[in-house]
DNA sequence: CCAATAATATACCAATTGGTATATTTTAAA
DNA sequence: TTTAAAATATACCAATTGGTATATTATTGG
């Protein structure tokens, strides 16, 4: 059983996120976050020593979640290539799920630390790490399995898709359009066909 | 001859315009901008309404700069295929030079003005919009010169090539490495090769 | 060189900032 | 049910926020 200390830090961790995600850590003030979760200073100072230590907390539970829900999604498929077809599967509709999050935490929160403050910047660069690990991990699976051309270079194309993958999220929310997020994902799909393919 | 205000508005703008760029629209304060400068508030609301006209003037100065240079480059070459060689030439080295301008302004802005800042993100829409359509109609002259395949959509691959651009220049400056902007500017380029070519 | 005006500096405002010390309440084990 | 401890609320702090009214200084055309 959790305690009820462990429940609130779990109510203020799932109330905030979103605020720090959507509007970055300077613009999201301390009295933003009581009054979004009805609780006072001593409550949030009790479970979190200060604002910086409860955006990066904020930052690791969104991610946590998301990271989660892709896993799941992963586990549709036991081939390799197809894990990476839902990859761009999942992206999709990334537009609308990501936006129950306040937005996507890799890139909002990239570049808002960026130059801003440094804790933050580096729990994103390890998570930009660790997807990237994970999706050259499937490759490297691919091409052991010979469903992927030897050819392929894991990492280079883990990397290839990230960041195709982050620039059609950018666009998709500043230009308020779909359109990017779903373009990229064919041209995704048909960069593993055409290339990746054993 | 310009008056002695305009040449200090022209100063205003060129110092706090990387610092908005860098920090963002909240946490740029106007004590930021007077030491900045070295003015006073009386001098700063002399030649701007608020911060947000000051915050969009320095967006526009910035985008001003860039969209100048980056035409300045392509006109290297007449050909249309040449100047989309010419697109990726100049992202090669954007890292360096966006530096100086505090970041990438379309990518800072866009995400900072997010659910933040109403126009200021509208500027940076149109700004996107303008740069694809420029794209667009080199692709189109191509297509009319006989270089690209008619078969090519110019506003969509002027779109992709934008993505593409946008994703690696936030995966450059949230890891600080140039292998993104790098690889995908070759990753581009192969493109052109492999797609656009007639 | 002078006067009108434009530009900048100064001094101030209420509101808000992140954070803390202390008081109060709630929890949970005995 | 009592009680020690844990959790939360309250009241406060100095510093800073964006902005303004007014005083002072520069500028520039005649």
């Amino acid at each position: 059983m959790q305690t009820k200390a462990e429940l609130t830090k779990q109510f203020i961790l799932e109330t905030v996120a979103p605020i720090f995600n959507q509007n970055g850590y300077a613009a999201t003030s301390m009295s933003d976050i009581t009054q979004a979760t009805g609780l006072t200073k001593g409550a949030i100072y009790g479970n979190f020593k200060n604002k910086e230590e409860l955006a990066i907390s904020a930052f690791k539970f969104t991610v946590k979640a998301l990271m989660k829900r892709i896993a799941r999604h992963l586990e549709l498929s036991d081939s390799p290539i197809q894990k990476l077809f839902l990859i761009s599967d999942f992206y999709r509709n990334y537009y609308d799920y990501s936006k129950q999050l306040g937005g996507c935490p890799v890139l909002n929160i990239g570049v808002d630390a960026n130059n801003q403050n440094t804790p933050l910047l580096e729990n994103v660069k390890i998570v930009i790490e660790k997807i990237q690990d994970q999706v050259a991990t499937i490759i490297e699976n691919g091409i052991e399995a010979g469903e992927i051309s030897t050819e392929i270079n894991a990492m280079q194309y883990a990397k290839r898709l990230d960041t195709m993958i982050q620039g059609a999220v950018f666009m998709t929310y500043t230009m308020d359009d779909e359109f990017y997020m779903k373009d990229t994902m064919n041209q995704i799909d048909q960069m593993i066909h055409n290339e990746l393919k054993a």
